[in-house]
DNA sequence: GGAAAAATTAAACAATTGTTTAAATTTTGG
DNA sequence: CCAAAATTTAAACAATTGTTTAATTTTTCC
């Protein structure tokens, strides 16, 4: 009956990496085969269609879009303490993976995928009870009055943009991919800076 | 000879249309001529191919994209009152063109364009003196000690990705799109405060 | 070891892709 | 008004698309 779970792991793999860099319209199912090293047949024969097996990375790639968050928020750490580490920790995790966000922007974008956010992406974060713990700080002065939608919204362009736009920018600088990656680590320290002081108010008000 | 000029400016248009919202590889040259709601070989009677036509477009798209930071940067304006007003005026004019900063990011990434930037776009953004403003401002400690780049990747980020994740945020928040367009005013408001705040010394030093 | 099940393949499928051809229509200019 | 030029169309082109079928190979399990 079940024989080599690698293959349809292979298939996965391989279809992963051909829908991040080139989009679902991008690419062929025999693009994905190719990278295989087999059969189309044999995708649909896994994974029904080309469009299931794009939900199935869409999803996965989601799920990962999204982890990098929950992990931070939900340990004991002060909301400023929180806010520098995830930006830390998004940042070294989208330098292993810099497509991701394109592919999660482009891909919502083009209504590939139009379903609302399932609840299994959203629940574990407002699990953290990290939108408690700001409205908690806010209350009490130590966090500017700005709404939690509002920081996510900040957050994500400092934090996605910069690896979506790394063409534009080399291109706009006439800079090399190092060059550009020097500014992407010089980027985060600024990031760090620019939304804890916005954000946090200093109470050596004397 | 000529005839009538329309009829290549209706298809430009609606090859905008369709390569704006559904990208290169997202649509056929038949839903571009279907727009039109003419043929699909006049497509190529003006513009010899799918390729050229949509080289056309993204020129003119790439052109729309610059063109507001020139306006700005020629004023006769502090440097302070540029940045702000380039964070205004950008905002303005994405929200009339929400799509073009992902058309131009996601075309980039794929390779559609590979060639280096042409410089009839660089130049005449070099040539308002921008850079030496910044410069000088930087010499003479008005500005923070940041580069020209890193100023550039912040206030792309913060004016491009809101643009661009539209659909992610409502779904993330579970939001509508009126009340994404009002964090987006609330968001134009906080970057403009916060990116002066940060770049700009204040010499209240006592 | 050998039959049943699962996995893999090659081939074909109809539909759609971008492009071209050649004919038909419209416009131009004398 | 009428030929020549420009425009527009319908039809066909070969290539590629996602998917399916049926045959073949490999694995499983008694």
């Amino acid at each position: 009956m079940k024989r080599d779970q690698s293959t349809e792991e292979k298939i996965k793999a391989a279809a992963k990496k051909v829908f991040m860099t080139k989009g679902f319209d991008g690419c062929s199912v025999r693009d994905i085969a190719k990278e295989v090293g087999s059969n189309v047949a044999l995708l649909n024969y896994y994974f029904r269609s080309k469009e299931k097996l794009f939900e199935l990375i869409f999803e996965g790639a989601m799920s990962d879009f999204l982890q990098s968050m929950i992990a931070v928020f939900s340990s004991e750490l002060t909301l400023k303490e929180k806010v520098e580490q995830l930006i830390d920790k998004e940042f070294t995790f989208f330098m292993e993976h810099p497509e991701l966000p394109m592919f999660i922007l482009q891909s919502l974008h083009q209504n590939k995928t139009d379903a609302p956010m399932p609840s299994h992406f959203l629940e574990p974060i407002a699990n953290t009870g990290i939108f408690e713990q700001f409205e908690k700080a806010k209350a009490q002065g130590e966090v500017r009055d700005i709404s939690i939608r509002n920081v996510t919204l900040l957050l994500m362009s400092n934090v996605h943009y910069p690896f979506m736009s790394k063409k534009l920018t080399m291109q706009f600088h006439g800079i090399s991919s190092a060059e550009f990656d020097d500014d992407l680590n010089k980027h985060k320290e600024i990031v760090k800076e620019l939304i804890t002081n916005y954000l946090f108010i200093s109470n050596t008000k004397a």
